[in-house]
DNA sequence: GTAGGGTTAG
C-alpha cells in the first residue's frame, strides 16, 4: 500500500491557485463508450452491483460485494467504487478506513469517486483532510463536479468556517461554470446563512441565474431567525410558485417573532392556496395557538391536527407541541389528557408536560413524573432539568432540588448552565436561604445572566430583604439597562420597607433613563370565545357601569370577609382613599368583574395578563374564588395561578 | 446532494 500523504499534496488551496490552475488543466470526463458484446455484458455486472450495494445493509455484505466485483476484473470501475465508498460512509464505517483503501487502488480516480471520499470526509471529518483530497484532485487535473463543491460548502457551514467557505466560493468562480450551478448556489447560501454572512447568502442568491424555491426558503429563513420579517415577507411574495415548506418557513416565521395573529393569517392564506399541510407546519402553528393563550384558537388548532392526519395520538410532535400550548393556555387538564393519550413519547413530551406541571404550581406531579420518565428509556435533558428544578423551587423542596442539581451532570452529562443556576437561586430564595443564594451567583463557574440576578431580586421581595435586593439590582441595570420591571421591583422592594428616599432615587434612576411603566393589561375570553381586553385605570368598556357595580359588590363581600387593601401595592405618595381606588382599578379586577358577569357560573375564570399580578390582586383573587365559589386562573408574565377555595396554587410564591 | 420543526428559567 502506497503512503497517501506522500503522494498527496498538502499546499493549501489558496497558494496552489491560481497557478496550478493554468497548470492542470480539467480533463473533460469522457462519456462515450465503444458499444460491443463485452461492454454491454459489463454494463449489467456494473448495474447488479450497484443494486447490490443499495441493498446492503451492514459492513460484511458490502465487503462481499466488492470480493465479487474483484473477482470481475473491476477493480478500476469508479462508477461501482463510487457506489461502494457512498454506502461504506453511509454505514457509519470510518472513511479513512476501509473506503481509503479502495480508493488507493485505483490508478485513475474519475471526479464521482474523489468526490465520494471528500464526501466522506466533510460528514465524517477532519474537513481538513477533505480539502486536502480536493486540493489533490485538482493537482490531478481531475475537473471537479457540482457536488463536490455542495459537500464542501456543506461542511463549512456545519463546522461555521466562513474563511473556508469564501475560499471554496472562490474555487466555484476559478475552475468555471460552478458559481452558476443551481445546487452549488443553493449550499452557498446555506453556509453563508449558518456563519452568520446573511448579506453574502443575499449577495450569491441575488446573482445567481438559475434559482428554485430552494434558494427563496433558505433565504427567507435566514431573514425569520434574525427577526426581520419585513425582508421576509418582501422575499416571499416575490416568490412564484410557494411550496409547503415555503409557506411553514413563514407561519413558523412570524410564530418565533412573537406574532401569532400574523402567523395564523398566513397558515389561512396558505390553506386558501390550496397547500397542504403536514407535522412541520402544525408544530408551527401551534406555537402561535399558545401564545395567543385562548382556548378558543387552541381548540381550533387541534381540529386542523386531527384533521391533517396528525392527531397527538400517533404524532408525537404534534402531541408534545399541542401539551404545551394546552399548558399555556392554562387548560392543565387537557394537556394531560393529551399527555396520557400519546402512543409515542419522547424528551420533549415529557418536559412539556413537567414544565406543564411545574409552571402550574403541581410540584408534586413535576416530580412524580420525572421519576416515571426514568423509568423508561428516555434520558432528561436541559429542559427536563430545568422543570423538575422549577417545581422543587415552587414546593420548596431545597434538599431534593439540590441533589437533582448535584447529579444531572454526574448521572446524567447534563452540564449546569446559567438557566439551570438560575433554578437553583430561586430554589434557595424562595426558601428564604437569601445569603445562600447570593453566594451561589458569585461562586458559580460560569457568568451569571440576568434571569440569575432577576432571581435573587424576586427572592428579595417575597422576603423583603432590600439590602441584597440593592446588590442584584446593581447587577440587573448593568445588564439588563432597559429593562423597566427590575427598577419597578427594587422600587416596590424599599417601599416595602418603608425607604422613601431609596423609593424616589430609583425613579429618578427612571427618569433620566426615560423608561417609563408598561401599561398593564388583562384579557379574559368569553364563553363565545370572543376576547375582552381591560387597562388598568381604564373607564370607556361598554359595559363600564356593570363591571363596576360587580366589582364593588364583590369588594362589600369580600371585606366582610376580613379582605383589606394591601396599600404598598400602590404609589406610596398618594393619599389612602386615592390608592384604595387606583387597587381597585387594576385590570385584573376589572377582568374579573367582567367574567363573573358575562361567563357560566360554573366554568372555571381564565385570565391573562402581560405583567406579574400584584399582592393586593393576589390576596382579592383568593377571596374571590372562595365568595364567588368560581375556580379563578390567572396567567401573569412569569406563571400560572390557580386559585380555588381562597387558596392559590403558587403557595403565595411568585 | 440543497429549504421548514417542538419544550427554557427571573
Amino acid at each position: 500500500m502506497q503512503n497517501l500523504s506522500r503522494r498527496f499534496s498538502t499546499v493549501p488551496i489558496h497558494k496552489l491557485l491560481p497557478q496550478q490552475l493554468h497548470q492542470h488543466q480539467p480533463q473533460p470526463t469522457r462519456f462515450f463508450i465503444p458499444f460491443s458484446e463485452y461492454q454491454q455484458k459489463r454494463k449489467l455486472l456494473e448495474h447488479k452491483l450497484i443494486s447490490d450495494l443499495d441493498v446492503c445493509a451492514n459492513l460484511s455484505q458490502v465487503k462481499e460485494v466488492h470480493a465479487h466485483l474483484l473477482r470481475h476484473g473491476l477493480s478500476q470501475c469508479c462508477y461501482v467504487l463510487t457506489k461502494l465508498v457512498r454506502t461504506l460512509t453511509k454505514l457509519g464505517v470510518p472513511v479513512d478506513a476501509y473506503p481509503r483503501l479502495v480508493f488507493l487502488q485505483v490508478k485513475y480516480p474519475n471526479p464521482f469517486l474523489w468526490t465520494a471520499m471528500i464526501r466522506g470526509y466533510t460528514v465524517q471529518g477532519p474537513i481538513s483532510e477533505a480539502l486536502n483530497f480536493y486540493t489533490c484532485m485538482r493537482s490531478a487535473g481531475t475537473g471537479p463536479v457540482s457536488f463536490t463543491f455542495s459537500a464542501l460548502f456543506k461542511a463549512c457551514g456545519d463546522v461555521l468556517d466562513v474563511n473556508l467557505g469564501r475560499q471554496i466560493h472562490a474555487q466555484t468562480i476559478l475552475v468555471g461554470g460552478f458559481a452558476a450551478d443551481l445546487y452549488v448556489g443553493n449550499t452557498m447560501i446555506d453556509m453563508y446563512v449558518k456563519c452568520g454572512f446573511l448579506d453574502c447568502g443575499r449577495k450569491v442568491f441575488d446573482e445567481m441565474p438559475d434559482r428554485d424555491v430552494v434558494s427563496w426558503t433558505e433565504l427567507i429563513v435566514a431573514y425569520t431567525k434574525i427577526g426581520d420579517m419585513g425582508s421576509a415577507r418582501e422575499l416571499f411574495e416575490g416568490l412564484p410558485v410557494k411550496d409547503m415548506v415555503a409557506w411553514t418557513a413563514m407561519v413558523t416565521g412570524y410564530a418565533q417573532n412573537a406574532r401569532p395573529r400574523d402567523a395564523l393569517d398566513c397558515f389561512e392564506r396558505m390553506q386558501g392556496a390550496g397547500v397542504g399541510t403536514d407535522e412541520i407546519t402544525l408544530v408551527g402553528l401551534i406555537s402561535a395557538c399558545a401564545q395567543l393563550g385562548a382556548s378558543k384558537y387552541a381548540n381550533w388548532v387541534r381540529d386542523i391536527a386531527e384533521k391533517s392526519g396528525f392527531g397527538p395520538t400517533e404524532n408525537v410532535l404534534v402531541g408534545s407541541a399541542l401539551i404545551d400550548m394546552y399548558s399555556k393556555c392554562g387548560s392543565l387538564d387537557e394537556a394531560y389528557k393529551v399527555f396520557q393519550g400519546m402512543k409515542e413519547r419522547n424528551v420533549f413530551s415529557y418536559s412539556s408536560m413537567i414544565l406543564g406541571f411545574a409552571m402550574h404550581g403541581r410540584a408534586n406531579a413535576a416530580i412524580e413524573l420525572f421519576h416515571e420518565m426514568l423509568t423508561t428509556e428516555i434520558r432528561p435533558n436541559r429542559v427536563t432539568f430545568i422543570g423538575v428544578l422549577t417545581a422543587c423551587s415552587h414546593a420548596g423542596m431545597v434538599d431534593q432540588g439540590r441533589q437533582l442539581f448535584a447529579t444531572m451532570e454526574k448521572y446524567y452529562n447534563v452540564v449546569p448552565s446559567a438557566d439551570h443556576y438560575t433554578c437553583m437561586v430561586d430554589l434557595l430564595g424562595r426558601a428564604g436561604r437569601l445569603e445562600e443564594a447570593l453566594e451561589l451567583v458569585e461562586t458559580m463557574p460560569i457568568a451569571a445572566h440576568g434571569g440569575v440576578w432577576g432571581a435573587l431580586l424576586g427572592a428579595c421581595r417575597i422576603h423583603g430583604n432590600p439590602d441584597i435586593a440593592q446588590i442584584a439590582a446593581n447587577h440587573l441595570f448593568e445588564l439588563e439597562p432597559d429593562s423597566i420591571g427590575n427598577y419597578v421591583m427594587l422600587s416596590n422592594i424599599y417601599a416595602s420597607a418603608g425607604r422613601w428616599a431609596d423609593v424616589s432615587r430609583v425613579r429618578k434612576m427612571m427618569k433620566e433613563k426615560g423608561l417609563k411603566k408598561n401599561p398593564a393589561y388583562s384579557w379574559v375570553e368569553t364563553k363565545k370565545g370572543v376576547i375582552h381586553e381591560f387597562c388598568a385605570g381604564e373607564t370607556n368598556h361598554p359595559e363600564y357601569a356593570e363591571i363596576k357595580k360587580a366589582l364593588d359588590d364583590l369588594l362589600n363581600r369580600l371585606q366582610a370577609h376580613g379582605y383589606q387593601p394591601n396599600l404598598n401595592s400602590a404609589a406610596y405618595d398618594l393619599g389612602i382613599e386615592e390608592r384604595k381606588r387606583i387597587l381597585m382599578s387594576h385590570s385584573e379586577k376589572l377582568a374579573l368583574a367582567y367574567a363573573l358577569l358575562s361567563t357560566d357560573s360554573g366554568s372555571t375564570i381564565k385570565i391573562m395578563k402581560n405583567i406579574r399580578i400584584c399582592e393586593d390582586c393576589h390576596v382579592f383573587m383568593c377571596g374571590a374564588s372562595q365568595v364567588a365559589g368560581r375556580e379563578i386562573v390567572v396567567r401573569d408574565n412569569m406563571r400560572f395561578h390557580h386559585f380555588s377555595n381562597g387558596k392559590c396554587s403558587c403557595g403565595n410564591f411568585w
